[in-house]
DNA sequence: TAGATTGTTAATCGATTAACAATC
DNA sequence: TAGATTGTTAATCGATTAACAATC
C-alpha cells in the first residue's frame, strides 16, 4: 500500500540500485520482468524486491510481472528525479573540482549553482563554468538564491564554521565529504561520504580474504 | 573474546568510526573513556560499543573504561593500518585526479602506484608525482608490481573490460567509484563509491523532510 | 571496601526470507 | 481454464538494546 508510514532507511538506499538495473533493461530493450528475474540479476532475493516495491504501491500485476518502464518511472517518482535542487559547493580543491566538473548530478536535479573558496587564486575564476566566490559572501547569496543544498569539500578545519554559518543562511541538506561527523539540530538532512572509511574497509576485508585463501591452501 | 568466528558488516563499518573518534579524543588530550561518554560523543548505545569492542577482545577495564590511546592503537590494528597495500588508479579524470591527490591515503597504508588512462595527452604525464601510463600495459605492470587493489574511476563503458583484466592479472581488490554494480567471482573484494546513489538518498531524504516540515506548520 | 563500569547473557526489535492465497 | 507471479502475512534470522553478575 502507499500509505505514509515511514520506509526504513535500508528500502531506501536500494532506490537508487533498483532505478539504475532498471535503466540498464530499457536500455536492453527488456520490457517486462519479474522478482525472480530481476532478484537473480542483483543478486538479491525475489522476496525482498516485492516487499520493497510494496511499501510504496502495488507496481506489478500477478502472472506478468512488472513494465520495466513503468516500474522505472514509479521509482524516479519516489526518488524525485523531477525536481530540482539548488547546491552550493563549498571548496575548490581536487574534490570539489571533480565534483563540479561531474555532468551526472544535474541529470539528477541537483544543480551546483556556486562554488565558495577563500584562496585568493581560485575566487573570481569558474569551474565547468560555475562562478568561484569568495566564502566570506555566503549568508546574502544562500539566502537570496534559496539553496537548498550545501556540498562540503573543505578542510576538517574548516568545518564547524562553515556548517554553522550554512546552516544559519537556510541549507536544509548537506553532503559531506570531510571525515568530521556532523551533529546538527533536528531538520537538517546529512549524507555522508566518507572516503576514507570506505577504503579501511577494502583494507580490513581484502586482509580477511587474503587470510582465508591462506588458510584453504593449507 | 577474540575468536575467529565471523564479524558481521555492520560492525566492522562502524569500525573506522571509531578510529576517528578516538583520535579525536587524543588530540584532546583525553586518556580513558567510559563506553557510555563515547556513546554520548559518537550518538550510539553504550551498549553497542561494548558489543563491538567485545567482537575482537577485552579492550576494557571493569570500574575504569577504556585507555584511549591503546583503544586506539587496538582498533588501528585490527583495520590493519600498518600494513601497506598497492594500488594501481585507472583513470586520469577529474576523479582520478582528486584521488591521486589525496595524500590520506597513504597514511591509511594504500600507496598508488600508477595511474593508466588511455588518453595520448595524458600518458607519460605524472599526477602528484605518480605516472600515468597507457592503460594497454595494466598487465605486465600489475603482475611485476604485485599490485592488490584497483582504484576504478573509469567510464561505463570501459568497466568490463578493465575489471576482467584487472582480476585476471591478480589484483585482489577493487575501490569501485563507477555506478557499475561489478559480478566477481568468489575471492575479490569490492568495495563501492556510488556517489549518484548518495546524493539521490541525500534528495530522497530532504524531501522527506521538507513534507514533514510543511506539515509541522499546517 | 564501595562505586563504577566492563564483559556477556538474555530480551527486544527490525529486517529479511519463506509461504501461499489472490488474481492476472 | 491453467500457469505464473504478485501482494501480503507469517516465520526466521540477525542486529541492537537491556540487564546484571563479574571485577577492577
Amino acid at each position: 500500500m502507499a500509505g505514509d508510514k515511514k520506509i526504513s532507511m535500508a528500502v531506501i538506499r536500494r532506490l537508487p540500485r533498483y532505478f539504475r538495473y532498471l535503466y540498464d533493461l530499457i536500455r536492453l530493450d527488456i520490457r517486462r520482468i519479474s522478482s525472480k528475474e530481476l532478484s537473480e540479476r542483483m543478486d538479491i532475493t525475489a522476496s525482498q524486491i516485492r516487499q520493497d516495491l510494496n511499501c510504496f504501491g502495488g507496481f506489478g500485476q500477478q502472472g506478468y510481472g512488472y513494465n520495466v518502464q513503468s516500474l522505472y518511472d514509479e521509482i524516479g517518482r519516489i526518488l524525485g528525479v523531477e525536481r530540482r535542487f539548488s547546491c552550493a559547493l563549498f571548496g575548490a580543491g581536487n574534490m570539489g573540482n571533480a565534483l563540479a566538473n561531474y555532468e551526472n548530478f544535474q541529470n539528477r536535479g541537483f544543480d551546483i549553482t556556486v562554488i565558495f573558496d577563500s584562496a585568493a587564486d581560485k575566487v573570481g575564476t569558474a569551474i565547468h563554468g560555475i562562478p568561484v566566490l569568495h566564502v566570506d559572501g555566503m549568508e546574502s547569496f544562500l539566502k537570496s538564491k534559496h539553496v537548498d543544498i550545501a556540498i562540503l569539500t573543505v578542510p576538517n578545519r574548516a568545518m564547524p564554521d562553515i556548517t554553522a554559518r550554512v546552516v544559519k543562511a537556510g541549507v536544509k541538506g548537506i553532503w559531506n565529504f570531510s571525515p568530521t561527523d556532523l551533529k546538527l539540530g533536528e531538520g537538517i538532512v546529512v549524507e555522508n561520504v566518507h572516503l576514507s572509511d570506505s577504503l579501511m574497509v577494502l583494507g580490513y576485508r581484502l586482509m580477511e580474504q587474503l587470510r582465508e585463501d591462506a588458510a584453504r591452501r593449507k
